[in-house]
DNA sequence: TGATCGGAGATCATTATAGTCTCCGACCAT
DNA sequence: ATGGTCGGAGACTATAATGATCTCCGATCA
Protein backbone atom coordinates (compact mmCIF):
# COMPACT_ATOMS: atom_id res chain seq x y z
CA UNK A 1 0.00 0.00 0.00
CA UNK A 2 2.86 2.46 -0.56
CA UNK A 3 3.05 2.34 3.01
CA UNK A 4 5.84 3.71 5.05
CA UNK A 5 7.53 2.17 7.87
CA UNK A 6 7.51 3.17 11.95
CA UNK A 7 10.93 3.50 11.67
CA UNK A 8 10.46 6.14 9.29
CA UNK A 9 7.74 7.91 11.15
CA UNK A 10 9.90 8.14 14.27
CA UNK A 11 12.36 9.55 12.30
CA UNK A 12 10.39 12.61 11.02
CA UNK A 13 8.97 13.11 14.07
CA UNK A 14 12.26 12.96 15.98
CA UNK A 15 13.30 15.42 13.33
CA UNK A 16 10.51 17.67 13.44
CA UNK A 17 11.19 17.66 17.64
CA UNK A 18 14.57 18.45 17.04
CA UNK A 19 14.11 21.04 14.65
CA UNK A 20 11.52 22.59 16.71
CA UNK A 21 13.61 22.57 19.46
CA UNK A 22 16.48 24.49 18.08
CA UNK A 23 14.43 26.94 15.99
CA UNK A 24 12.05 27.63 18.37
CA UNK A 25 12.47 30.92 20.62
CA UNK A 26 12.66 28.93 23.99
CA UNK A 27 15.71 26.48 23.97
CA UNK A 28 17.45 27.59 20.96
CA UNK A 29 20.68 25.51 20.48
CA UNK A 30 19.60 22.99 23.09
CA UNK A 31 20.47 19.19 22.15
CA UNK A 32 17.71 16.91 22.37
CA UNK A 33 18.46 13.21 23.80
CA UNK A 34 16.63 10.09 22.86
CA UNK A 35 15.00 9.29 25.72
CA UNK A 36 13.37 13.11 25.79
CA UNK A 37 11.83 12.07 22.21
CA UNK A 38 10.90 8.72 23.38
CA UNK A 39 8.33 10.15 26.45
CA UNK A 40 7.10 12.52 24.37
CA UNK A 41 5.85 10.88 21.70
CA UNK A 42 5.39 7.45 23.19
CA UNK A 43 8.10 5.96 21.05
CA UNK A 44 9.45 2.60 22.13
CA UNK A 45 13.09 3.89 23.07
CA UNK A 46 15.71 1.82 21.64
CA UNK A 47 14.23 1.31 18.51
CA UNK A 48 14.33 5.41 18.40
CA UNK A 49 17.88 5.23 19.49
CA UNK A 50 18.26 2.84 16.35
CA UNK A 51 16.67 5.38 13.96
CA UNK A 52 18.71 8.26 15.64
CA UNK A 53 21.64 6.56 14.67
CA UNK A 54 20.81 5.96 11.11
CA UNK A 55 20.07 9.46 11.00
CA UNK A 56 23.80 10.42 12.61
CA UNK A 57 25.03 8.11 9.96
CA UNK A 58 23.82 9.32 7.17
CA UNK A 59 24.91 13.03 8.28
CA UNK A 60 21.37 14.03 8.74
CA UNK A 61 21.79 14.87 12.56
CA UNK A 62 24.79 15.15 14.55
CA UNK A 63 25.26 13.35 18.01
CA UNK A 64 27.36 14.41 20.94
CA UNK A 65 28.13 11.69 23.35
CA UNK A 66 28.15 11.58 27.54
CA UNK A 67 26.31 13.47 30.02
CA UNK A 68 24.18 16.24 28.94
CA UNK A 69 24.65 14.30 25.41
CA UNK A 70 21.88 14.22 22.49
CA UNK A 71 21.39 15.24 18.88
CA UNK A 72 21.56 18.35 16.79
CA UNK A 73 20.64 19.04 13.66
CA UNK A 74 23.74 18.83 11.37
CA UNK A 75 21.89 20.97 8.38
CA UNK A 76 19.52 23.33 8.34
CA UNK A 77 15.86 22.58 8.79
CA UNK A 78 15.31 23.93 4.41
CA UNK A 79 18.22 21.44 3.45
CA UNK A 80 16.61 18.21 4.73
CA UNK A 81 14.20 16.74 2.42
CA UNK A 82 11.84 14.24 3.46
CA UNK A 83 13.19 11.95 0.33
CA UNK A 84 16.73 11.94 2.23
CA UNK A 85 14.88 11.14 5.73
CA UNK A 86 13.57 8.37 4.19
CA UNK A 87 16.29 7.01 2.28
CA UNK A 88 18.35 7.15 5.46
CA UNK A 89 15.92 4.89 7.34
CA UNK A 90 14.93 2.80 4.43
CA UNK A 91 17.58 2.46 2.11
CA UNK A 92 16.69 3.71 -1.50
CA UNK A 93 13.51 4.59 -2.53
CA UNK A 94 12.19 1.86 -4.90
CA UNK A 95 8.64 1.72 -5.98
CA UNK A 96 9.06 -1.54 -7.58
CA UNK A 97 11.90 -4.48 -6.79
CA UNK A 98 13.38 -4.07 -10.56
CA UNK A 99 14.17 -0.80 -10.52
CA UNK A 100 17.42 -0.85 -8.41
CA UNK A 101 18.39 -4.74 -9.81
CA UNK A 102 21.93 -4.12 -10.97
CA UNK A 103 24.09 -6.74 -11.51
CA UNK A 104 23.13 -10.26 -11.73
CA UNK A 105 19.67 -9.57 -10.21
CA UNK A 106 17.19 -11.30 -12.07
CA UNK A 107 13.57 -10.63 -12.47
CA UNK A 108 11.51 -13.79 -13.81
CA UNK A 109 9.21 -11.25 -15.76
CA UNK A 110 11.75 -9.26 -17.09
CA UNK A 111 12.24 -10.53 -20.41
CA UNK A 112 8.30 -9.55 -21.31
CA UNK A 113 7.79 -7.17 -18.35
CA UNK A 114 5.82 -4.15 -19.97
CA UNK A 115 5.47 -1.99 -17.09
CA UNK A 116 8.90 -1.44 -16.08
CA UNK A 117 9.52 2.05 -17.84
CA UNK A 118 6.05 3.22 -17.01
CA UNK A 119 6.62 2.33 -13.32
CA UNK A 120 9.85 4.31 -13.30
CA UNK A 121 8.20 7.21 -13.99
CA UNK A 122 5.46 7.10 -11.60
CA UNK A 123 8.69 6.43 -8.88
CA UNK A 124 10.81 9.09 -10.31
CA UNK A 125 8.01 11.60 -9.85
CA UNK A 126 7.16 10.62 -6.21
CA UNK A 127 10.79 11.31 -5.52
CA UNK A 128 10.78 14.36 -7.28
CA UNK A 129 7.92 15.42 -4.78
CA UNK A 130 9.38 14.15 -1.66
CA UNK A 131 12.52 15.85 -2.65
CA UNK A 132 10.54 19.16 -2.88
CA UNK A 133 9.27 19.12 0.68
CA UNK A 134 11.72 19.74 3.77
CA UNK A 135 11.82 19.44 7.59
CA UNK A 136 11.11 23.63 7.08
CA UNK A 137 7.86 23.02 5.80
CA UNK A 138 7.15 20.28 8.05
CA UNK A 139 7.51 22.87 10.66
CA UNK A 140 5.04 26.34 9.25
CA UNK A 141 2.26 23.58 8.64
CA UNK A 142 1.74 24.46 5.43
CA UNK A 143 4.05 22.20 3.44
CA UNK A 144 4.81 23.07 -0.11
CA UNK A 145 3.88 20.42 -2.08
CA UNK A 146 4.66 20.25 -5.86
CA UNK A 147 3.35 17.70 -8.25
CA UNK A 148 5.53 16.98 -11.61
CA UNK A 149 3.62 14.08 -13.17
CA UNK A 150 5.94 12.94 -16.11
CA UNK A 151 3.43 12.02 -19.19
CA UNK B 1 10.38 1.84 0.52
CA UNK B 2 7.13 2.76 -0.55
CA UNK B 3 7.26 -0.46 -2.22
CA UNK B 4 4.23 -2.00 -4.18
CA UNK B 5 3.63 -5.62 -3.54
CA UNK B 6 4.20 -8.25 -6.20
CA UNK B 7 0.49 -8.98 -6.43
CA UNK B 8 0.15 -4.82 -7.86
CA UNK B 9 2.56 -5.87 -10.24
CA UNK B 10 1.37 -8.49 -11.91
CA UNK B 11 -1.91 -7.23 -11.94
CA UNK B 12 0.13 -4.08 -13.95
CA UNK B 13 1.32 -6.50 -16.63
CA UNK B 14 -1.86 -8.43 -16.61
CA UNK B 15 -3.69 -5.51 -17.36
CA UNK B 16 -1.17 -4.04 -19.75
CA UNK B 17 -1.71 -7.22 -21.51
CA UNK B 18 -4.96 -7.34 -21.43
CA UNK B 19 -5.92 -4.02 -22.96
CA UNK B 20 -2.91 -4.69 -25.30
CA UNK B 21 -4.83 -7.73 -26.61
CA UNK B 22 -8.01 -5.53 -27.23
CA UNK B 23 -6.44 -2.71 -28.76
CA UNK B 24 -4.09 -3.99 -30.88
CA UNK B 25 -4.68 -4.76 -34.35
CA UNK B 26 -4.24 -8.68 -34.64
CA UNK B 27 -7.22 -10.43 -32.25
CA UNK B 28 -9.24 -6.95 -31.43
CA UNK B 29 -11.57 -8.38 -28.52
CA UNK B 30 -10.35 -11.43 -27.72
CA UNK B 31 -10.98 -12.52 -24.28
CA UNK B 32 -7.48 -13.25 -22.41
CA UNK B 33 -7.28 -16.58 -19.87
CA UNK B 34 -4.89 -16.53 -16.75
CA UNK B 35 -2.65 -19.20 -17.85
CA UNK B 36 -1.97 -17.38 -20.97
CA UNK B 37 -0.41 -14.37 -19.04
CA UNK B 38 1.09 -16.46 -16.33
CA UNK B 39 3.17 -18.22 -18.91
CA UNK B 40 4.12 -14.89 -21.07
CA UNK B 41 5.24 -13.79 -17.81
CA UNK B 42 6.34 -15.91 -15.65
CA UNK B 43 3.65 -15.81 -12.94
CA UNK B 44 2.72 -18.06 -10.43
CA UNK B 45 -0.67 -19.38 -11.75
CA UNK B 46 -2.90 -19.65 -8.87
CA UNK B 47 -1.56 -16.70 -7.62
CA UNK B 48 -2.33 -14.44 -10.44
CA UNK B 49 -5.67 -16.01 -10.84
CA UNK B 50 -6.24 -14.68 -6.89
CA UNK B 51 -5.13 -10.97 -8.99
CA UNK B 52 -7.61 -11.42 -11.54
CA UNK B 53 -10.00 -11.99 -9.27
CA UNK B 54 -9.56 -9.36 -7.72
CA UNK B 55 -9.44 -7.40 -10.43
CA UNK B 56 -12.81 -8.22 -11.45
CA UNK B 57 -14.22 -8.03 -8.13
CA UNK B 58 -13.98 -4.04 -8.16
CA UNK B 59 -15.10 -4.37 -11.76
CA UNK B 60 -11.97 -2.85 -13.71
CA UNK B 61 -12.21 -6.33 -15.64
CA UNK B 62 -14.94 -8.80 -16.51
CA UNK B 63 -14.82 -12.62 -16.43
CA UNK B 64 -16.35 -14.98 -18.39
CA UNK B 65 -16.41 -18.42 -17.35
CA UNK B 66 -16.45 -21.86 -19.36
CA UNK B 67 -14.10 -23.24 -22.15
CA UNK B 68 -13.21 -19.86 -24.20
CA UNK B 69 -13.39 -18.16 -20.78
CA UNK B 70 -10.99 -15.42 -19.54
CA UNK B 71 -11.25 -11.77 -19.04
CA UNK B 72 -11.84 -8.57 -20.62
CA UNK B 73 -11.43 -5.18 -20.05
CA UNK B 74 -14.77 -3.71 -18.53
CA UNK B 75 -13.49 -0.28 -18.74
CA UNK B 76 -11.36 1.83 -21.75
CA UNK B 77 -8.15 1.42 -20.91
CA UNK B 78 -8.28 5.79 -20.59
CA UNK B 79 -10.56 4.93 -17.90
CA UNK B 80 -8.39 2.84 -15.47
CA UNK B 81 -5.97 4.79 -13.59
CA UNK B 82 -3.41 3.29 -11.88
CA UNK B 83 -4.27 4.44 -8.72
CA UNK B 84 -7.78 2.27 -9.26
CA UNK B 85 -5.89 -1.07 -10.07
CA UNK B 86 -3.51 -0.14 -7.01
CA UNK B 87 -6.33 0.00 -4.44
CA UNK B 88 -8.13 -2.89 -6.05
CA UNK B 89 -5.45 -5.18 -5.12
CA UNK B 90 -3.80 -3.45 -1.91
CA UNK B 91 -6.57 -1.74 -0.37
CA UNK B 92 -6.89 1.93 0.25
CA UNK B 93 -3.51 3.31 -0.62
CA UNK B 94 -2.14 4.91 2.65
CA UNK B 95 1.30 6.26 3.35
CA UNK B 96 0.74 5.91 7.22
CA UNK B 97 -1.25 4.15 9.68
CA UNK B 98 -2.60 6.91 11.03
CA UNK B 99 -4.25 7.88 8.05
CA UNK B 100 -7.29 6.18 7.89
CA UNK B 101 -7.84 5.29 11.40
CA UNK B 102 -11.27 6.09 11.88
CA UNK B 103 -13.17 4.77 14.60
CA UNK B 104 -11.52 3.35 17.71
CA UNK B 105 -8.49 3.14 15.97
CA UNK B 106 -5.48 4.30 18.54
CA UNK B 107 -2.48 5.76 17.83
CA UNK B 108 0.32 5.67 20.58
CA UNK B 109 1.69 9.01 18.76
CA UNK B 110 -1.20 10.63 18.17
CA UNK B 111 -1.92 13.49 20.68
CA UNK B 112 1.48 14.90 20.21
CA UNK B 113 2.18 13.67 16.62
CA UNK B 114 3.23 16.45 14.38
CA UNK B 115 3.69 14.79 11.11
CA UNK B 116 0.34 13.71 10.47
CA UNK B 117 -0.77 16.99 8.22
CA UNK B 118 2.26 17.42 6.39
CA UNK B 119 2.20 13.47 5.51
CA UNK B 120 -1.07 13.65 4.46
CA UNK B 121 -0.71 15.91 2.24
CA UNK B 122 2.15 14.13 0.93
CA UNK B 123 -0.18 10.88 0.86
CA UNK B 124 -2.73 13.12 -1.18
CA UNK B 125 0.00 14.56 -3.81
CA UNK B 126 0.82 10.50 -4.76
CA UNK B 127 -2.61 9.91 -4.88
CA UNK B 128 -2.99 12.56 -7.35
CA UNK B 129 -0.38 11.41 -9.25
CA UNK B 130 -1.15 7.78 -9.47
CA UNK B 131 -4.92 9.56 -10.48
CA UNK B 132 -3.72 10.70 -13.35
CA UNK B 133 -1.82 8.10 -15.08
CA UNK B 134 -4.21 5.54 -16.52
CA UNK B 135 -3.96 2.47 -18.42
CA UNK B 136 -3.45 3.84 -21.45
CA UNK B 137 -0.85 5.95 -20.92
CA UNK B 138 1.13 2.74 -19.98
CA UNK B 139 0.31 1.13 -23.77
CA UNK B 140 2.64 3.64 -25.16
CA UNK B 141 5.69 2.83 -26.52
CA UNK B 142 6.26 -0.69 -24.80
CA UNK B 143 7.87 -3.24 -26.76
CA UNK B 144 5.83 -6.87 -26.77
CA UNK B 145 4.09 -9.52 -27.97
CA UNK B 146 3.55 -12.38 -30.08
CA UNK B 147 0.27 -14.14 -29.57
CA UNK B 148 -0.28 -17.37 -31.37
CA UNK B 149 -3.93 -17.36 -32.25
CA UNK B 150 -5.38 -20.47 -30.38
CA UNK B 151 -7.41 -22.55 -32.81
C1' DT C 1 35.31 7.33 38.77
C1' DG C 2 30.72 6.67 38.34
C1' DA C 3 26.32 8.03 36.32
C1' DT C 4 24.70 9.40 31.83
C1' DC C 5 24.72 9.45 27.29
C1' DG C 6 25.14 7.31 22.27
C1' DG C 7 26.98 3.01 19.25
C1' DA C 8 26.42 -1.53 17.88
C1' DG C 9 25.23 -6.25 17.67
C1' DA C 10 22.35 -10.26 18.48
C1' DT C 11 17.91 -11.85 19.31
C1' DC C 12 12.84 -12.61 19.47
C1' DA C 13 7.88 -11.75 18.18
C1' DT C 14 4.65 -10.32 15.08
C1' DT C 15 2.94 -9.39 10.91
C1' DA C 16 2.65 -9.08 5.82
C1' DT C 17 3.59 -11.12 1.84
C1' DA C 18 4.16 -14.73 -1.61
C1' DG C 19 2.85 -18.83 -3.00
C1' DT C 20 0.24 -23.45 -2.79
C1' DC C 21 -3.56 -26.71 -2.46
C1' DT C 22 -8.27 -28.15 -2.82
C1' DC C 23 -12.93 -27.95 -4.01
C1' DC C 24 -16.76 -25.66 -6.26
C1' DG C 25 -19.75 -23.86 -9.98
C1' DA C 26 -20.26 -21.97 -14.69
C1' DC C 27 -19.94 -22.74 -19.35
C1' DC C 28 -19.42 -24.67 -24.14
C1' DA C 29 -18.91 -28.34 -27.51
C1' DT C 30 -19.72 -32.61 -28.59
C1' DA D 1 -26.00 -34.91 -20.35
C1' DT D 2 -21.54 -34.88 -19.79
C1' DG D 3 -16.78 -34.10 -19.60
C1' DG D 4 -13.07 -30.84 -20.22
C1' DT D 5 -12.04 -26.05 -19.70
C1' DC D 6 -12.54 -22.05 -17.52
C1' DG D 7 -13.12 -18.66 -13.28
C1' DG D 8 -14.49 -18.22 -7.86
C1' DA D 9 -13.30 -18.93 -3.33
C1' DG D 10 -11.39 -20.53 0.87
C1' DA D 11 -7.91 -22.58 3.76
C1' DC D 12 -3.28 -23.26 4.23
C1' DT D 13 2.04 -23.00 4.47
C1' DA D 14 6.49 -20.75 4.01
C1' DT D 15 9.28 -16.99 3.99
C1' DA D 16 10.61 -12.42 4.51
C1' DA D 17 10.13 -7.78 6.58
C1' DT D 18 9.19 -5.31 10.36
C1' DG D 19 8.83 -3.93 15.13
C1' DA D 20 10.64 -4.35 19.35
C1' DT D 21 13.84 -5.97 23.06
C1' DC D 22 18.20 -7.14 25.40
C1' DT D 23 23.03 -6.78 26.29
C1' DC D 24 27.46 -4.91 26.23
C1' DC D 25 30.61 -1.30 24.85
C1' DG D 26 32.95 3.31 24.61
C1' DA D 27 32.66 8.30 25.18
C1' DT D 28 32.04 12.11 28.16
C1' DC D 29 31.49 15.20 31.90
C1' DA D 30 30.75 16.52 36.69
Amino acid sequence: MLKISKKADYALMALQHIAQVQTGDVTPGRVVNTKEIAEEYNIPLELLAKVLQALAKSGLIESHNGPKGGYLLALSAGDITIARILESIEGPLSITDCSHEQSGETCMQREHCNIRTPLLKVQDSIYQLLSNMTLRDMLGGTPLITIQSST
